[in-house]
DNA sequence: TTGAAAGCGCTAACAC
DNA sequence: GTGTTAGCGCTTTCAA
């Protein structure tokens, strides 16, 4: 009778419930009551008429045991830590949603931190998830440097990277392969006889934006083509750098009959600048974007683009989480690279022979 | 002597530290360390020499308290719940994102849910957060049934809703001023001679569906125009739904000339039907949507929209929970709506005269 | 079939 | 200036 006594509906400073309150409601102890709550009656041999009493005020009373106070006894938190740069980025959004469905479907739940593509953020906002206690943690980390992330392998805790990751760094990693990626976008334009293509790039240093830099290339090089390193331009995924690298390119409209965009967000400021410019896609100028999204079908011109298997990245992430947790003595993944494939709409136009 | 020796058992990874082990070997108490680190050297006349000595040595050690055992001591945790029906719409991942960077400026976390706009789902997910002791919460509810939400009122800590509310449940709310987003909507589609509007509406029970609704009834009825039941259809926010229910209204497309989407995954929905049937935008039926994206100036045609002020909305929340949780008895906000604007582009076509 | 007691890592009260 | 002690709410030996 010491803090409970009436629990009924005003809004005043009511203390939480404990497992205390409800053990002497009950006249049970607190082990008792306890035990039935997580599920260990039969193991503990508690007689169902005390299981029922139990389970019956604590529902009553809308009781639920403190997850904290639990995980800190069990060093165990089920708690999962997702660090991403940017959730309003689709592509990021929809791996949260599965990533958290999927997590949750297991009984964990999901810290949400967004760097912001910030470095400084990233590694502030590692120490708080680390702080508290996060059982694992899924991170795209900005991807420019290394070092920081690799304190994470040292940690007794399962780490995996997803988007962003750093091959070297013995921490399990799943990506679209996205060096695949970008030829299959590259090969598009030169079915349709396009051999001049300028490329605006992702924030340098990050996976991503290397790899499909390379698949860049390297299909140019396969092709007997010559890279112009001036036409490879920008530095960050959003909407903006796509805007205003192309106008800067725009000065050199000669120079290329097609653009590579290496998200649907540099896309999506490519075509404003294009339009302000006066160039028409495709007559004009071709494009093709990384990223797929059912509505830029509805894209005048509807934007042949790279997608991506968001679906298949978001379970492999939480299998591999799952395993590690389950048995961390486990060898680790390496890492996995899921094929992207191209979507053909309607934002390449035919220039000439097959190159 | 208590715990240590037996640290060669049969752990493979290291035990996390504690404040223990920095204060034993500096020679200080727990005390000292755990005053140094949260600041409070001064306030204790600790001598900078220890002070210095105990941040050197935890950042060398990388070590950080752990948040979960100063949770429970402090009955506070530092964290928020957030309870969205989708993250991947992007009208809720703008929110996340603003107002995960808001609480974050202010040492909160935050937990993200993703109800699904599944209402068992949104029970499971509000008992959860609650057993995790966070400080606040701000939830979109599925908005068809207030019964469990309503039991958040009684709950001693701050909730406030966001986007889906009950405007009778003595929880604060921010929203759009929906009713006007509609209206505006309307207007538009009068200025340009249309009387015959149909309407894909959201999820049926829902504040932001219902009040649209309203908004659309009563502009028709100000205009002296009559409301035409049947072409009211749908109810879901997503894409699907704007698909069928528009290949449905489909059969009756002599007796409309506008269509008001309720949410632009419904538009991009709508679309598709439309061009699969061979239906122009805006030349043979004229669109208009709600929620702005930047991109939608890039549709075919280029979309007018209603557009939510969505950071306005974001800061609000987070201004209303922070101040909730500082003085938790004051009086509370009722409610906040916020003004949507119409964003005019090409989708809507003149037919006449403004009506 | 059930309980008492110890302790997870931290901090606030109260010493000295 | 710094340490000792108690306890946040829970689970888990160990005992009965």
């Amino acid at each position: 009778m010491q803090k409970s006594t009436a629990d009924s509906s005003h809004k005043t400073k009511t203390a939480p419930l404990t497992i205390k309150d409800i053990a002497q409601e009950l006249g049970v102890s607190a082990t008792t009551v306890s035990r039935v709550l997580a599920g260990k009656a039969k193991e503990h041999r508690i007689s169902d008429e005390t299981a029922k009493q139990v389970i019956e005020l604590s529902k009553r009373k809308n009781f639920t045991p403190n997850a904290i106070a639990r995980g800190l006894r069990l060093l165990k938190t089920h708690t999962i830590g997702l660090l991403i740069p940017d959730i309003s980025n689709p592509f990021f959004a929809g791996l949260a949603r599965n990533v958290t469905e999927g997590l949750h479907r297991h009984g964990y739940s999901i810290i949400l931190c967004d760097s912001q593509d910030d470095l400084a953020m990233e590694r502030q906002l590692l120490d708080l998830l680390w702080s508290r206690q996060v059982d694992g943690m899924i991170i795209a980390p900005v991807g420019q440097q290394a070092s920081h992330v690799a304190d994470l392998a040292r940690m007794p805790k399962p780490v995996v990277m997803v988007d962003r990751f750093f091959s070297d760094l013995k921490i399990p990693y799943v990506s679209s392969d996205n060096f695949l990626g970008a030829k299959q976008a590259m090969e598009c334009f030169f079915e349709n006889g396009h051999r001049k293509i300028a490329c605006l790039k992702g924030l340098s240093g990050s996976a991503p934006a290397e790899e499909r830099l390379r698949g860049y290339r390297q299909a140019l090089s396969q092709h007997g083509l010559e890279v112009d390193e001036s036409l490879i331009r920008g530095d960050a995924f959003g909407e903006q750098s796509g805007y205003v690298e192309t106008k800067l390119l725009l000065k050199r409209r000669r120079d290329f009959t097609g653009i590579f965009a290496m998200s649907n967000l540099i896309a999506s400021g490519a075509l404003t600048a294009l339009e302000e410019e006066g160039v028409r896609v495709p007559e004009d100028i071709s494009l093709i974007a990384f990223d797929e999204q059912p509505y830029l079908s509805h894209f005048n011109p509807p934007l042949t683009t790279i997608a991506q298997p968001v679906e298949r990245i978001g379970d492999t992430v939480v299998k591999i989480l799952l395993s590690q947790m389950k048995s961390p003595d486990q060898p680790q993944t390496e890492g996995i690279l899921l094929p992207t494939s191209l979507v053909r709409r309607k934002s390449v136009a035919r220039i000439g022979p097959a190159v």
